[in-house]
Formats: C-alpha cells, sequence, structure tokens
DNA sequence: ACCTGAACACCGTTCAAGT
DNA sequence: ACCTGAACACCGTTCAAGT
C-alpha cells in the first residue's frame, strides 16, 4: 500500500494580503532583504509560492508594502506638542530609528520614489514647513531637500547593515575595518579622508544624522 | 565529414579588467541596471561568463568598480578658480548631471558605502569645508550631511529613471503620472502632498537640487 | 596564466489543474 | 474564488578541462 508522504501542516487562517505582508515583515527582520524570497515566504506560510500571487501583484509591489506598513507606523505614532522644528526632528528621528530597526526599509525607500511610503513622510514634514511660514513656492523644494537628505542616510545605513552582515562583522568590527582601509589611502590624494577617518569609530550615527537636519533647518530659517 | 559549428568571432584584443569595466558601463548605459548580466556581459567580450571571474571578484566588485570610473572622470574634471561654496555646488552638480547620464550610478553609490567612489566625493567637499573653515569638530558631520544629500537625490533619480523606464514612459509622462496619482490621494489624510502636485510636472530637478545644496551651505555659515 | 562552457543552486513568475 | 506545485526562463558563480 502506498503512503502518501506527510502532508506539509495545514495552515490555520486563509491567506491574506495583510497575513502576507506580516510574514514578509518577519522574514526581512530576521535574514535581511536577501531573505525575502517566495520561495522562503510561501514555506512560512505553508503554501505554494504560487497562492501569493493571488494577493500581491509582484516582489516589489510586496516589498513596498511591507515598507509602507513601518512607515506608517512610525509616522502614526503621537507626537508631544512642539515647534515645527523640534517636530520635523522628531519626524526624521523617528525614520532614522524605524530604518535603524530594519535596516531593508532604507533601501525599499529608495526603490519607491512618489509611492505611498514617500509620501506619507513627505505629508508630515511638509504640514511642519507651512507651519514654520515656509512661502508657499518653496515648499516643495524644502521638502524634497528634507526628505532627500532622511532617504541618502537611511540608504547608506541600510547598506552598511547589509555589507557588515555579509562579512560577518558588527557594527564596530565594521566601522573600524572602513576606518583602517581609509587610513590606509596615499596621502597625497586623500589628506581629508584619512584626517577623518580616526575619529571615525567613536562617532554617534544619530548624532550625526540629526546634525545634518539641524543645518538644513538653520538653512530654512535664513 | 562533419564540420565545426562556426566559431564565435575571436576577439581582437586579450581580456582585461579594464576592457570588462568599459563593456559593463557601455551596458549599463545602453540597458540599465538590470542590463548588466554575466553572460550579456561575456557575450559583448566574444568570452564565456567565467572568463570574466579571472580578472573580477564577482558582480558587486565589479559594479563598484564602472561607478568608480565614472566618479573618478567627474571629481577629476578641472573646476574655474571659484570661493569654496561655488565649489562645492561645481562638485555637487557635476554629480547630479553624471547621475543623470548614467542613472545607474546614482544606486551603485548607495551599495557601496565607504568604498572608493564615495571616498572621492567626500575628499573632494572636505577639503572646500576645510577652505571654509569650518571647525575641525565639525567636518566629518557636515561632509557627511551634505555627501547623503548628494546620496539621497542621487538614488531617488536613478530610481525615477528606472521606474519610467520599466513602465515605458518617459520623464514627463511619469511625472505626470506621479502628480495624477497625488492628486488622487484623499484630501483630508494628504493636504500637503496634493497641494504640491499641481506644480510637480514643471520643476526643476536641477535647481531643486542646487537649492537643497544651498541650504545646507546656508546652515553651514550660520 | 588565462580562458572555456557546462553544470549547480538558486531566483521571480506563470499557469494548468485542482478544490 | 482561491490555492497548488511543477515548469519556464532566467540569474551569479564554480570548476574541470583545455591552451
Amino acid at each position: 500500500m502506498v503512503k502518501k508522504p506527510a502532508a506539509t501542516p495545514r495552515r490555520e487562517e486563509s491567506l491574506s494580503r495583510g497575513r502576507i505582508i506580516e510574514a514578509a515583515i518577519a522574514l526581512l527582520d530576521e535574514a535581511g532583504e536577501s531573505g525575502l524570497t517566495f520561495r522562503a515566504l510561501s514555506q512560512r506560510l505553508a503554501t505554494g509560492p504560487g497562492a501569493i500571487y493571488w494577493h500581491v501583484a509582484n516582489k516589489s509591489e510586496l516589498l513596498t508594502a511591507a515598507c509602507d506598513t513601518i512607515v506608517a507606523r512610525t509616522m502614526d505614532a503621537p507626537l508631544a506638542d512642539a515647534t515645527p522644528e523640534d517636530t520635523i526632528r522628531a519626524i526624521a528621528l523617528g525614520m532614522f530609528d524605524a530604518i535603524d530597526e530594519h535596516p531593508w526599509v532604507g533601501s525599499a525607500l529608495t526603490h519607491a520614489p512618489g509611492q505611498l511610503p514617500v509620501i506619507r513622510i513627505l505629508e508630515r514634514l511638509g504640514r511642519q514647513l507651512q507651519a514654520l511660514g515656509v512661502p508657499q513656492a518653496c515648499q516643495w523644494r524644502t521638502v524634497s531637500a528634507l526628505l532627500n537628505y532622511i532617504l541618502g542616510v537611511g540608504g547608506q545605513n541600510a547598506a552598511n547593515r547589509q555589507f557588515a552582515q555579509a562579512e560577518g562583522l558588527d557594527r564596530t568590527e565594521f566601522l573600524g575595518s572602513v576606518a583602517n582601509a581609509w587610513s590606509d589611502l596615499d596621502p597625497d590624494d586623500y589628506p581629508f579622508a584619512r584626517s577623518v577617518a580616526g575619529l571615525f569609530p567613536d562617532h554617534d550615527d544619530r548624532e550625526d544624522f540629526l546634525f545634518g537636519v539641524d543645518l538644513i533647518l538653520r538653512g530654512v530659517g535664513t
């Protein structure tokens, strides 16, 4: 008598877009950007790869949707009443911390220009610029500047993490290896990079990030 | 008598790292980021995929090397004597234009944190900040801010191009479709995004970019 | 030393077939 | 309507074998 091979365990709830996105986030957090695979995802959901396509158009849409879940959660966090400047700082720091916790969000944002996750951030920043009295004609350029700075830092952070992970280094080891590489540069060609490599391992990413936000805000104020 | 199948045409010069990078740049310019494939590249070089690995460690190294060629060319361009501020503007604009011409450079930069292409930009910017009299303790944070802004804009530009190309739209059509999508947002949830969508299709990316650079420079000056 | 190209271990995506 | 899973058309990378 031929016995059927042990069936894969039945999932309890039926598939849904929400459950798929939830599983994608968990996978991305555990295994990084390269860990999100339709095969790995369908295994986690106890289904076949094809099933996911019933609820989601393709991988890019899935990644953007996962990113949007994190961004929405971050942007919906209530903020204490504060000056527009402080609120902008809080929004920016919120994104910085979210990307720190979910590095894949940094690169997902870069790959979804003009999409909902980016719009959410832009909307919150823009309102504060209006409150700040930035003239209408300058509002677009000013949010753009703030947003692009935030996206730039986020992308670099994401890439740093991925790089470190690929080499099996932790943050300190990775920064150390970069600092070493910079110190070995030709003194004639790269005096500045060398001069800055020394104080590199002790710096605080978060403080540096905020410094840049303040630089822009100071520019807006004048 | 068995005839051998027509041999693939012999290449004239032998393979070298330089020729591979050159071919990679041509391929990236013609077919975009997704066009760079070891198969496509080896066909263009009239060789097998394995041959490339003799000269180049892997795809990521190849992409970074191609990116570095463009960045080096851009950073080595002589600049007219000018104030440090104007020189910084020229450096930033040089990168903006290079990414405009080679959109893949924008995303390659994001994926090579702390690597040579980024160092080249950082070095040039940093020297101007020194000339500007930025105190040593602030130099790292200030270049970081400028650099991250440039990388952020570059990444967005690259993504915009890729998106437009994937949908078969030109720049104007793409901007129009984004503006439409923004105009359809819920008026209660996204008033700012909607207010800004209107003047969206006529804006000048390059001017917006420069506006952000000036914002940061103004912040540095105070 | 340098090159060849088949083979390996993956991908995202599709689609006939099932329930 | 929703799910299954084999199949398709790709990838990057390796490696025995050639010159």
